[in-house]
DNA sequence: TTCTATGCAAATATTTTGCAACTCT
DNA sequence: AGAGTTGCAAAATATTTGCATAGAA
């Protein structure tokens, strides 16, 4: 599946940091937290970082670069690059918390059940027991 | 159009606080922040309240009667009633907010694609411009 | 050069926890 | 009575902000 990347708005600077955070995020096969991506682009001598992170973040939610993302039943704020041609679905395990990505987006097929309605943005949530935890709980 | 509340688990103590928590949450429209929920729980008097909103709200998440939600927009986590089973999902005009029933639920190919991934329950959330309102923007 | 973004530290805001007192069942 | 909850205060996290300096255009 390909997947489209956002543009980089010619008014944003290309600036290390930024440089730095959006590929982190773009390498993603999963939403972020802005604790991580500080943790995935801090060197090995620099430590503090967060306010750079979080500014850039902002930035970036401005600029649609990126979405905020709600899995449900998770810790702080997740971040995910904004593939505009379809936002990525999760399926979380209700036991061991792990996030399935989703590969196929039914909205296509509903828009076109619609009859009018013009679609802008949209959330699928799937909560319920990944494969393996069924397996586990099945021999116990 | 009936809503069908979770049930309330035999094992979960009614107490004030929490049937009060819920009660708010029930009647909202909208996903709410601990703060506000402790906001239009407390009464005059009373000042914290913090902990408890943010305990009774995890007891409620563990047993499923609440889902988090965060939004694009920005701020903290959110909460909402956990309205299951309910297979009926909804798009909603973001101009008049008038909400369009959708009629195909695409759970079943969903659950498909997902090799082993028990779905326990589902949410699909749709947004954008309704047939009407779109017809008074070209006019415009 | 000029203007904006960064790094750092310090301020806020949000969420969690320990513990004694209190309430449901 | 007994188990589990609340209220309060204080700790731990997460996020934002001020300001001097560094960096991109």
């Amino acid at each position: 599946m390909k997947k489209h990347l956002p543009d980089w708005p010619k008014t944003l600077k290309r600036t290390k940091p930024r440089l730095k955070i959006f590929a982190v995020l773009e390498e993603a096969t999963e939403p972020l937290s802005a604790a991580r991506i500080a943790e995935l682009t801090k060197s090995p001598d620099k430590k503090s970082w967060y306010s750079t992170v979080y500014r850039v973040l902002n930035t970036f939610l401005e600029h649609d670069l990126v979405i905020k993302t709600s899995v449900s039943g998770s810790e702080a704020q997740l971040f995910e690059i904004n593939r505009k041609d379809h936002h990525q679905h999760y399926a979380r395990c209700e036991i061991c918390d792990q996030i399935t990505p989703i590969d196929i987006c039914p909205i296509e097929e509903i828009t076109d059940s619609l009859d009018g309605f013009r679609v802008m943005s949209h959330r699928l949530e799937l909560s319920g027991v990944c494969r393996h935890c069924d397996e586990v709980a099945k021999q116990a």
